[in-house]
DNA sequence: GCGTCCAGGTCTACC
DNA sequence: GGTAGACCTGGACGC
């Protein structure tokens, strides 16, 4: 399968974009030159694919061979992979705010700027919730433990991420215990029985028309989804109004523009907000350019 | 090897 | 609206 991608796409600038492909089922080679994940089909189909980037195409090849896939299942991995890699989406008005500024003219050059998403909003809400309150070795234990043991086995031995379904059945005191995730376990528990019952369909949050501020309201009304994570999950979502401010861009900011000086969230709002409805992918940018180097 | 302390976001109760 | 304390884990550190 391939896949023809906008002149101004680059596979290891949207694989390095952030921490995601560190976290299974995402499986990355050193040079980060090709991507490798599980896509479902359905309950019972998961495809592993392997995407590169070659002779201005990108490849797309199932892994596990028994596998048998129908034009139409065809067509689906390949609309996933489209917006797993963001390849529609609009960077031009981006591109050309970054122009206007010196230490920003690298994004444009370097085709920076799409960020790598999974192939379900639920698995980056998860992945996002494992995030908060712990290190990023904890966040790989505990995305780790949910895939191996909630997953469903490919016929080569790799796990797919778990459906909500799958998650729902299990107790809180089971999600404490075997997948690490301590006091995120209600959160977790709640997040995938309110899918289970239709109280919430994260899905639909991808292609919506509501305005930034409403999907960052509908995302704050998930437990454990607080200011940090609810403003990182719109820019999987393809806005970037919201910083999602955590340590690391306290520090990394403080680092860039204030001499390692404390700084207050307040302050990075201000710097980043002439950026107007781009500051989010800006601030991402400019914390994680030494990433690109 | 064991105990203690700390860092990391979010929630809830309280003022 | 603002703030303090609890939540839980891994890692660093001292003994």
């Amino acid at each position: 399968m391939t896949i023809n991608p906008p002149f101004n796409f680059d596979l290891y600038s949207t694989i390095n974009s952030h921490g995601w492909f560190d976290l299974p089922p995402f499986q990355t080679t050193e040079q980060k030159d090709e991507l490798q994940t599980i896509i479902s089909l359905s309950k019972q189909k998961h495809v592993h694919v392997r995407i590169r980037e070659a002779n201005a195409l990108i490849g797309i090849v199932p892994l596990n061979k028994t596998v048998r896939l129908s034009k139409t299942e065809k067509e689906k991995i390949k609309n996933i992979v489209r917006s797993m890699l963001r390849i529609d989406e609009q960077l031009d008005e981006f591109y050309l705010l970054c122009k206007k500024e010196k230490h920003l003219r690298w994004i444009p050059k370097r085709h920076a700027g799409r960020i790598l998403r999974s192939p379900t909003t639920f698995e980056d809400i998860v992945k996002m919730m494992f995030t908060t309150n712990c290190s990023w070795a904890l966040t790989k234990i505990m995305t780790e433990h949910l895939t191996r043991k909630l997953g469903t086995k490919t016929s080569d031995g790799k796990f797919s991420f778990p459906r909500p379904e799958a998650i729902a059945t299990k107790s809180e005191k089971w999600l404490r215990k075997e997948i690490s995730c301590g006091y995120r376990a209600p959160y977790l528990l709640k997040l995938c029985r309110d899918i289970v019952n239709k109280k919430i369909d994260v899905e639909s949050f991808r292609n919506t028309d509501c305005s930034s501020e409403d999907l960052y309201r509908k995302l704050r009304s998930i437990k454990g989804i607080g200011h940090y994570a609810a403003g990182n999950i719109l820019k999987l979502l393809g806005r970037y109004d919201y910083l999602g401010i955590d340590s690391w861009v306290r520090k990394r900011f403080s680092q860039l523009h204030k001499n390692g000086r404390k700084v207050s969230d307040t302050s990075i709002e201000e710097h980043y907000h002439r950026y107007g409805s781009w500051r989010g992918l800006i601030c991402l940018m400019e914390i994680t350019a030494d990433w690109h180097a």
